[in-house]
RNA sequence: CCCGCCGUAGCUCAGCGGCAGAGCGCCCGGCUGUAGUGUGGGGGCCGAGACCGGGUGGUCGGGGGUUCGAAUCCCCCCGGCGGGACCA
């Protein structure tokens, strides 16, 4: 199956800005005996923002690798962190909404959608449950757990919060997938998983993280003193709970722009800069790309890059102003990016859908 | 996946190259004679806990190695706990 230099190739493709893989030699040997079934389980939970694009594209290089992927619309599990009020109908129609924009990704036909109903119909899927659950203390649940902490405690978490990490791990095996594919923060889920899944000799997944995209609002050094831990982790993280903080695909260009120029966006500076870490993971993603700051003669003229590595360097050594930066990057998303998603979704027929989850995002 | 600590009697642990241990528990006995049982008094019977005496306790997590000798040192594995793991 597959020459070495297809191998290769795909693992290339595969690895290509990915924050990490657990572990690179089990996903050659997948690759090597011909890829496998992967999945993404993701809570529905209002509109689609760029953050989650950098999942979609490996999930499509995924699918591009050879891998038989899966979406897993994890609607009990957004029912179970009170996503859209925990209102079933809705999280449906948010599942539905990001069903679209993988196809509008090219994928249409090319990957399986599963809801988190049809695996949880089954006596079998609660057997498996029940058998996660016998195989880990509870104390490597809580350690599981990506919401709360010490801080924002357990007295104050309804029990199904528990049972989460039980059922991530349980759609693993239900789903029987070789490749789990997820943003670094399901790092803590997928390691349990496969804790779990050699003691109940089941396939241990290879799990594949991508990087995350920081708030296009940034934190300042007040927040970061006062607020607890995790909640500070869910300000840092592009939310949909806040608007203004995240850049959905149904926006338009103008409202791309307004988001962008109104970003943090640190002259100079690359941590925790929401513009660059798009440049970085939406746009560039370790390849090379035609990217051009358009900027007017008297600051420089236009400059091309093509590699984020060089748009990086110049950017600490001050020679690109984070006014062009932003300027360029939201040009980029809104004609390159956004733009040829947002005809494919924003369709007459999604009206009503989109108009109710906007609805039910900012009540 | 990475780092650290732990695994010895049913439980909590000590021992850390030279006889496998303590406390608790459990079993037997003694002592005591409480609560309960009784309408009350008296008596009888059953009889807990505490206490005293005696007894019961083990593949020293599993496997390999080093050694005259391993619970003890080394390696591998299994299990538990804590921490880490984008951001903090």
């Amino acid at each position: 199956m597959g020459t070495a230099v297809d191998v290769e190739s795909k693992m290339k493709l595969v690895l290509r800005d990915v924050e990490e893989v657990v572990t690179v030699e089990e996903l050659r040997g997948l690759l090597e005996t011909g890829g496998g079934k992967g999945y993404i389980g993701f809570e529905p939970s209002g509109l689609f923002h760029i953050g989650w694009l950098i999942w979609a594209y490996k999930f499509r290089e995924l699918v591009e690798a050879g891998f038989r992927m899966v979406l897993l619309a994890a609607t009990w599990h957004a029912w179970i962190n009170d996503k859209l009020g925990g209102d079933m109908e809705l999280i449906r129609a948010a599942a539905r909404h990001v069903v679209d924009v993988l196809n509008a990704l090219g994928l249409e036909n090319k990957f399986e959608v599963v809801y988190a109903e049809d695996l949880v119909d089954s006596a079998k899927y609660w057997e498996t449950l029940i058998r996660v659950a016998k195989l880990t203390s509870l104390a490597r649940v809580r350690r599981a757990l990506t919401i709360m902490g010490r801080k924002a405690d357990e007295s104050e978490a309804d029990f199904s919060k528990f049972v989460y990490p039980l059922m991530q791990v349980t759609d693993i095996f239900e789903l029987d997938v070789d490749v789990a594919l997820g943003g670094i923060d399901q790092r803590k889920a997928h390691m349990l998983a496969r804790d779990v899944a050699e003691k109940l000799e089941r396939k241990k997944i290879v799990a594949v993280h991508t990087p995350l995209l920081p708030s296009l609002q940034g934190f300042s050094k007040m927040e970061v003193g006062e607020l607890p831990r995790d909640e500070l982790m869910a300000e840092v993280k592009m939310s949909k709970s806040k608007p203004e903080s995240a850049i959905f695909v149904t926006d338009s260009d103008e409202d791309i722009r307004a988001k962008v120029m109104g970003a943090y966006c640190p002259p100079r500076e690359v941590e925790g800069n929401p513009v660059l870490g798009i440049a970085k993971h939406v746009i560039f993603r370790g390849s090379e790309v035609e990217f051009t700051i358009e900027r007017p003669s008297k600051y420089g003229g236009p400059v091309t890059y093509w590699r984020y590595e060089d748009l990086e360097r110049d950017y600490v050594d001050g020679r690109i102003h984070p006014m062009d930066l932003k300027a360029s990057v939201a040009e980029y998303l809104a004609k390159k990016v956004v733009g040829p998603i947002r005809s494919c979704v924003a369709r007459p027929e999604r009206e009503e859908l989109l108009r109710k989850i906007r609805a039910a995002i900012t009540r």
